[in-house]
DNA sequence: ACCGCGATTTGCT
DNA sequence: GCAAATCGCGGTA
């Protein structure tokens, strides 16, 4: 697997701020995934599940996984590539006291800590699948942070193809990221 | 229609 | 370190 751009787009994603429902984290761990060319990517088949990635830049793609957990995902450009970056960790920057109550006994670095957890904090369920990351309020994303953080780079966490694939992103140093654990099928 | 398994998390041994 | 929880998706019949 070569260069992508979604590689750049996923780069770009660090230190955005993401808002969810009425708590907002700034993301700080990041995975790239690059859809169609990408045999780690849901998009690497063309299903109803993969379908919105196919669409249009800037969505929410969110998942379900093991049954009780869910996920979200930015859908990149280009529309083509059906390409997408999966949001893994964040700081809770707003609404700390409605994230502390949906994380119960969590301490406030670990609250959107792993891509479920994230997901959980923010209150984001299948509902939020398809919504318009640029729009004006609700679920969106914020600007881009005036400096450029300092980013570290690894494979990525729990996928058994592409294994070895650094498309792994974080910020070094953020005390937010999320440990490494290798998929046992790798 | 059936069966296996996952871009995970948590708790217990 | 390891297994359970839990269910929809996706491949196969």
């Amino acid at each position: 697997m070569t260069e992508s751009a979604v590689v750049t787009y996923a780069r770009g994603l660090l230190g955005r701020v993401l808002h969810g429902h009425d708590v907002a984290v700034r993301i700080t761990e990041v995975e790239a995934y690059g859809g169609i060319n990408d045999p780690a990517s849901h998009a690497y088949t063309r299903t109803a599940r993969s379908e919105i990635m196919y669409g249009a830049p800037w969505r929410l793609y969110v998942y379900r996984s093991y049954g009780m957990h869910f996920c979200a995902n930015v859908v990149t450009g280009p529309t083509e590539e059906a390409s997408a970056v999966l949001i893994r960790a964040g700081e809770v920057v707003d609404g700390i006291d409605v994230a502390r109550r949906r994380r119960p006994a969590v301490k406030d670095v670990a609250l959107a800590r792993g891509p479920g957890n994230l997901a959980r904090t923010l209150g984001l369920t299948l509902d939020d699948l398809g919504t318009d990351l640029l729009a004006p309020d609700g679920v969106r994303l914020g600007e881009s942070p005036a400096g450029t953080p300092d980013i570290s780079a690894g494979p990525r966490v729990g996928v058994s193809k592409a294994a070895d694939v650094p498309w792994r992103f974080w910020i070094t140093g953020d005390p937010t990221v999320s440990a490494y654990r290798r998929s046992p099928r790798a």
